[in-house]
DNA sequence: GGATTCATGTAAGAGGTTACATGATTAT
DNA sequence: ATAATCATGTAACCTCTTACATGAATCC
């Protein structure tokens, strides 16, 4: 099963604790996720139309006297599926962590779903062989400048361990 | 004066040494940068055509006996100096300094340019007031989410200061 | 003889952005 | 009065990617 940009799951995510509207969810995300992560309207309502074409989603119009009509979304089973399935992974690529692994743990702490440590735990794996590898390649590296490189990505990373093992930790663990 | 995308950038680096064509340009990046950057042929002969529209770049064509011919281009006055005023620059965004920091320490060295201590003290400086900044904003949070996301970026910022000042300094120091 | 190198591009599409459009309602 | 909120979208554009196209020359 491929994996989708994040941006697709965060609007399933947004979805899992119940139906919402468009602009519900521009709110969720903009009160809860604030400068952590945007969307803008145009990408949501392109998206929202995306997934529903895919079947993750079905939506109904909501009429309303006094306000205009609500397009109501909420997730179906096959998009309850890929969610979970996105959610549980760790990430794979260092550039994403920045945005979609702290979703991940957003959305673990805001759904109260169980099994945030082993995801941190299993996220600090691919870290660490992420690690290795960068050390291994800066063991045998000649030039310079690809020291240099290497350098950056294994201090990098390492920042990234250390903050998941104690930051990340905790806020997975408290209640 | 608007700063271009780095990529435009790294195409004027490769062509301050002297005038390349484009396949030379590709095996430049190929060859030097490797795995830090990867500029893609569409990418590359459509940017070339950009830049000498907007007269950073001029083109005369190389005919050959026995190999197709050749579109060979060269920086012009401006294009210089659009390369320099960015080079010289500390990169504003810590998502940019993956690749373009990095980046314009490579021409640096590459090009035997003066300066280099003074950008990477710059660039720690930079990356120093977004730190405190980061670190106010942490004493304010109520949101324990929004904690754990200052806490990642503080984290990382710090991992490329100390970087800098250690493995970046030594690299812009020596000969 | 077949793969790689040389050399330049086009086409299609993904993901994302900003700006614009609309129109009523509610808060200041 | 005017600004913000509610609610949904379209249009145009930007960066970048993958796949495809071409055709001779040289390396193995």
């Amino acid at each position: 099963m491929k994996t989708r940009p994040a941006t697709e799951y965060a609007l399933l995510g947004a979805l899992r604790s119940g139906s919402k509207h468009g602009y519900e969810i521009l709110q969720f995300f903009e009160a809860r996720l604030g400068s952590t992560w945007y969307v803008s309207t145009s990408q949501l309502y392109a998206l929202l139309k995306r997934l529903e074409g895919r079947g993750w989603l079905r939506s109904s119009v909501e009429v309303q006297e006094t306000r205009p009509s609500r397009r109501v979304f909420s997730l179906t089973s096959k998009g309850k599926k890929a969610f979970d399935q996105w959610l549980f992974s760790p990430t794979e690529h260092v550039r994403d962590l920045r945005v979609e692994f702290l979703a991940k743990l957003f959305f673990m702490k805001d759904l109260r779903l169980r099994g945030g440590r082993e995801l941190v735990q299993s996220q600090a794996s691919v870290l660490e062989s992420m690690k290795d590898a960068q050390l291994e390649r800066r063991k045998w590296a000649k030039e310079e400048f690809q020291k240099l490189v290497l350098d950056a990505r294994i201090a990098n990373i390492a920042s990234w361990i250390e903050w998941l093992e104690t930051k990340a930790e905790a806020f997975v663990s408290g209640e």
